[in-house]
DNA sequence: TTACAATATTTGCTAGAGCAACTATATAAG
DNA sequence: CTTATATAGTTGCTCTAGCAAATATTGTAA
């Protein structure tokens, strides 16, 4: 008398609109980022992540696969925007002599300007996003679920998921 | 003696964490449904989303721009994916008499099974990725905040954010 | 009723991103 | 010491998506 029928268990609604929410959210906050990054500095989001690494682990430069292990993107993707940035100056990419199969990534001096530039717009663009919007707890809540989400399907990492800051902390 | 420095409040390291992990969350649970519904009924999600749409509000046949509307790209993304999914044959498009300027749009028998067999390899996929790692309340407290970002920050919509479901809940 | 504006959708062009193939270098094995 | 294998990064090709311009149709005003 038992049902022999295989039955996956699948998601309800609720889980179907926060996925959906989800993915809303991160594009709607990442097309306001693009916009003003845009306008203020000229760098889209990518090329922006990229710097940000760059700064806040400066104590050695990076080199690629170390940057692509922290993007979201491909390897092939870190190269052409390192592409874009050295062509505008704000990066240079340097081959050591001991290994030179690898290639080293550096912040210009403009790049820093740039970056620092970026990077202030950057937090006021989330200040208006979560800020205004949502009380400190729950913007610490929805960090929370999120990282717990990541961890439990296998994508946390350190460095890649908690950054730090590109301009540090106001003392 | 007053300081007339103009300080725009900017974001601290829990906004920017937040918004790193919202973004890469997203990314991350993207390339699953993605590289999974691939390999079951060859859609992307753009597609699989525009879908979606038709299913959820079958009572009457959508126009591009309702569908548009509802999706996250341009009206010229749009057309593009209702392209490829014509092409395959799982959507038609008809101009009606009425109105000549308009494009209605309407699953076709292979579409809705195409989409029936797409919607539970989803399903599926959320369930793995929120219902075995976050408790019902945590994802209902996720689905919450995400609704108030996208509602401050001007982007909610009741058929945008909410749609409903391609396959009706169980009883 | 003819010209002008508004609406709805598509197309030309271009830029961004990924996979798989390729190049170059370093390490290991025979 | 020469050949195979692994590592690091880049490039060719192709697909996707967006903006702005074009097209087609409908509504409005003189």
């Amino acid at each position: 008398m038992s049902d022999v029928t295989v039955k996956v268990r699948a998601a309800n609604r609720v889980q179907v609109t926060t996925w959906i929410n989800l993915h809303q959210t991160a594009r709607v906050i990442q097309a306001k980022i693009e916009e003003r990054l845009r306008a203020t500095t000229d760098l889209s989001w990518p090329e922006f992540e990229l710097l940000m690494r760059l700064q806040v682990r400066s104590a050695h430069p990076l080199q690629m696969s170390e940057i692509a292990a922290q993007l979201v993107g491909s390897p092939s993707g870190t190269t052409r925007i390192a592409d874009r940035l050295e062509k505008d100056g704000l990066i240079v990419r340097e081959t050591p002599r001991e290994n030179r199969r690898i290639v080293r990534v550096q912040l210009t001096d403009r790049g820093r300007a740039v970056l620092a530039e970026a990077d202030e717009t950057f937090r006021v663009i989330l200040q208006e996003t979560f800020g205004d919007h949502l009380a400190e707890g729950e913007v610490s809540e929805l960090r929370q679920s999120l990282r717990k989400l990541l961890e439990k399907n296998g994508a946390w990492q350190e460095a890649r998921c908690d950054p730090g800051l590109a301009t540090p902390e106001a003392s």
